[in-house]
DNA sequence: CGCAATTTTGATTTGAATCAATGTGAGTGG
DNA sequence: CCACTCACATTGATTCAAATCAAAATTGCG
């Protein structure tokens, strides 16, 4: 045996209430069933940040599962503007073509290994294996879900409450936050939160200001935050 | 034979880009597979304009498809503030449940004809027709992208523009919008505009009131818009 | 026809965008 | 080792779009 494939795995059933689950749990794809897929994909490694994976408007022809890092998943506008429409963690799927062309483009944040699929090869093998076609539709319902619920930030929380929510999201990633302390390892820069939040960076570092003015944060650096979760929770208030 | 079923049908792949495709193209469901499909379902007439399908939080017993009519799912935060998290046209999917509970509210706009799905069953019946399931799975993604657009609509739109873009997704069905007098006939209230576009009544009315001005809108009557598409297209901006 | 819900218009306030600087820190090369 | 630099982050001042509060108009329905 060569590898268990250990990080091939599908990230799905994380909580639309805050503060219920913490870690997100995984599915339990078989051995057997993550060496199938895992002949299929081709691994790629990349080392550098803010590397590009797939290009907005590019042909398509893989798609990918994240095993190891995270990924943004970005639009730019005709004028330039960007909005991420999602931060993507290890046991994420993204790539998925509309026509035959890429719809957003996707890049490193951190250092991060992928399983690459080759479009049409990958269609063909679900077809073949309804149980793990079952695990791909049960992943696509969860991140429409959770696009769904981005959408009720953006439609209806100001810009601190918004800040919140995304705080307690990154929280619930073990890889970044260190639960004993409440210290949260921020990967991404003000500017891709200000993006992902449909907002400015200014505005971010005044939500933050006011989160520590209020003692709900504590800012070890600007990338180290002490977090409150309970306080959070409150002032997100999605229940 | 009692029925083809006509009706049953999935829609997909309509548009990102505006202008592009006119009328969304359904999925060729064969007979037999939509006489299998309409074996497991209960079909269900609506006359009732807000009449509630299902409610968010109760338990999920069924998935529906939309035959016929028009459908919005809504969620209600805390504070009594209401997002709608889309409009579900014929051949929209919902119902999905979250861990055996219903995340939204679905309601009628329209007098509504419904295929109501056990859950259970329909999993099950997934699992064994690999082909139906597919569609499912493509169904979802292309359901997934709609609203990866609609985040990046209320990220980086401001509200006129967010209504442009609304008039157009209206137009593309031509059951409400006569594409020889560009007249489109608006089914739902301005509450609903305004929950769905992240604003209130009083800023939806005063876009349209610019559009009027501008020339781009002509209002018949406030349920009755005569649109100049490409105009509306340009506002809209996205490509 | 009249009433109630819906839609529109008006006045004021407010949160966030924008414009403008300043501060901070990690990495580089002298 | 330190100074220099550049990207990132924060703070401040001003403007502006949209929320909110308040009222009038309209419309479609019983």
């Amino acid at each position: 045996m060569n590898h268990d494939y250990a990080d091939l795995k599908i990230r799905a059933v994380n909580g639309w209430r805050h503060g219920a689950r913490r870690e997100v749990p995984h599915f339990a794809l078989s051995m057997a069933e993550r060496q199938e897929l895992a002949r299929l994909a081709q691994i790629m490694d990349i080392k550098a940040a803010s590397a590009r994976i797939f290009t907005q408007g590019g042909a398509a022809a893989h798609s990918y599962l994240l095993a190891r890092g995270l990924v943004r998943i970005s639009y730019m506008m005709p004028d330039g503007a960007r909005q991420i429409v999602a931060f993507n963690w290890p046991g994420d799927l993204f790539g998925m073509a509309e026509e035959g062309h890429y719809v957003h483009t996707a890049e490193t944040i951190t250092p991060s290994r992928l399983y690459c699929f080759p479009t049409q090869k990958l269609e063909q093998f679900l077809l073949e294996n309804p149980k793990i076609q079952d695990r791909f539709l049960i992943k696509i319902t969860h991140d429409l879900r959770q696009t769904q619920r981005q959408l009720i930030v953006m439609g209806r929380l100001d810009v601190p409450r918004r800040l919140a929510a995304f705080l307690l999201d990154c929280a619930a990633h073990e890889a970044y936050f260190e639960a004993a302390s409440f210290t949260l390892n921020v990967p991404m820069s003000r500017y891709d939160i200000a993006d992902y939040l449909g907002t400015s960076v200014e505005t971010v570092t005044r939500a933050l200001t006011k989160f520590t003015e209020q003692g709900v944060v504590r800012r070890l650096s600007p990338r180290k935050l002490v977090l409150s979760t309970p306080r959070l929770r409150q002032i997100a208030g999605l229940s």
